[in-house]
DNA sequence: TGTACATCAGTGAACGCGCGTTCACTGATGTAC
DNA sequence: TGTACATCAGTGAACGCGCGTTCACTGATGTAC
């Protein structure tokens, strides 16, 4: 059959969304193509004309998820007054929703393990994606230079990161509650006082 | 065959041990009981007198990779005169060494994506091995009473844990000891600053 | 002391399953004339 | 305007592979007598 013009794009656009969340909440390994192309109403060897290889699509959902992760950010830096905008970028990170949603949250929290399995070419791939995220959290974070701000940001965010990873693990839900709002207090104070506000 | 008293605890032990070490370097989705037995000289059908499932070995493997990464936090702290235990933990724990073994390094800041996707029997596991992870360092952490130490410790761990991800993500190897450098210095001022040492 | 039998850690083949990848194909639409 | 042909996104069956799990079995040793 020959398709719209239009619907590769389409396509190749749906395979890459779909592929962010289902990687996200369902880990790379043990799944994959067929369940993401089964989602879409398609069947897996119509991948193919989409994407090289499982690797090309990975390194792709990646950098898609640190996108969505760098939007959903800036969108709540930009609900709050000026000066505010870090404040908020924190609490919502460490917020129980994103805890309690993986598949649309930040992959560093989610693929780390992954990340350091991947073979060279996916692995700097990845390295891009997480600078561009940097890259556009960078304006929120305080810091007399860009070098002194990229500092802060590789030691806030990956932090979070492993709070919420830790978060995960913990079963019952108020205690989770209540490690994710210490961790909150604790980065609240020391990347975004107040009284600096 | 009829095989020595003794053999089946040292067999049980050696599995436990390679699995500890290959779940944490390869993961343990697309890998194995299989490659685990294989690595002992042994066939895989013999597992299942040891352990009930995949699952069963799993959450024993977690729980032994805590146990091995409290041993090794324990005995750098005791290498170092008295008040500088926690300085001499964050140190190692942020260490190239550290990032650059994943197979011994601490599973929080490994397996994490898997662990949200566990069954919840696993996952209960999973956290009491954490806390039995916490109470052997909480002696090291400074704080009025157990319940700041605790809170203390669910900053610093879960932080460093995710620092050591990220670092684990930057593929040049000078830019990634920049920023475990960066992350040192903060902790350690952070948590164990020199003058209360 | 000798003999018959039970034990059970480990073997190895088999099972169904889902994975990533390949490939001959289909057929509605775009293009050339 | 009509006709012949090329295109190529998507199909569906097939491939080899490794996974977790099951199971009838082996046979050296321990136990009972």
């Amino acid at each position: 059959m020959r398709y719209p013009v239009e619907q590769k794009a389409e396509t190749h656009e749906k395979i890459l969304t779909a592929a962010a969340r289902s990687f996200r909440e369902h880990g790379s390994e043990n799944n994959g193509i067929g369940r993401v192309m089964k989602e879409l109403g398609l069947t897996k060897g119509g991948f193919y004309r989409h994407f090289k290889s499982k690797g090309d699509l990975y390194a792709a959902a990646v950098a898609r998820a640190f996108e969505e992760s760098g939007n959903h950010s800036v969108a709540v830096a930009e609900t709050v007054p000026k000066g505010q905008e870090l404040r908020a970028i924190i609490e919502n990170y460490l917020s129980p929703a994103h805890a309690d949603h993986p598949e649309s949250g930040c992959p560093l929290a989610l693929m780390s393990g992954e990340f350091a399995r991947q073979p060279l070419s996916v692995r700097k791939r990845i390295n891009q994606s997480m600078l561009a995220f940097r890259e556009r959290i960078i304006p929120y974070i305080p810091g007399d230079d860009i070098e002194e701000k990229r500092r802060r940001f590789f030691v806030l965010f990956p932090g979070m990161a492993g709070t919420l990873i830790a978060a995960r693990a913990i079963v019952d839900p108020q205690r989770r509650e209540l490690m994710l709002a210490a961790a909150r207090s604790f980065f609240l104070e020391t990347f975004a006082p107040k009284n600096e506000g």
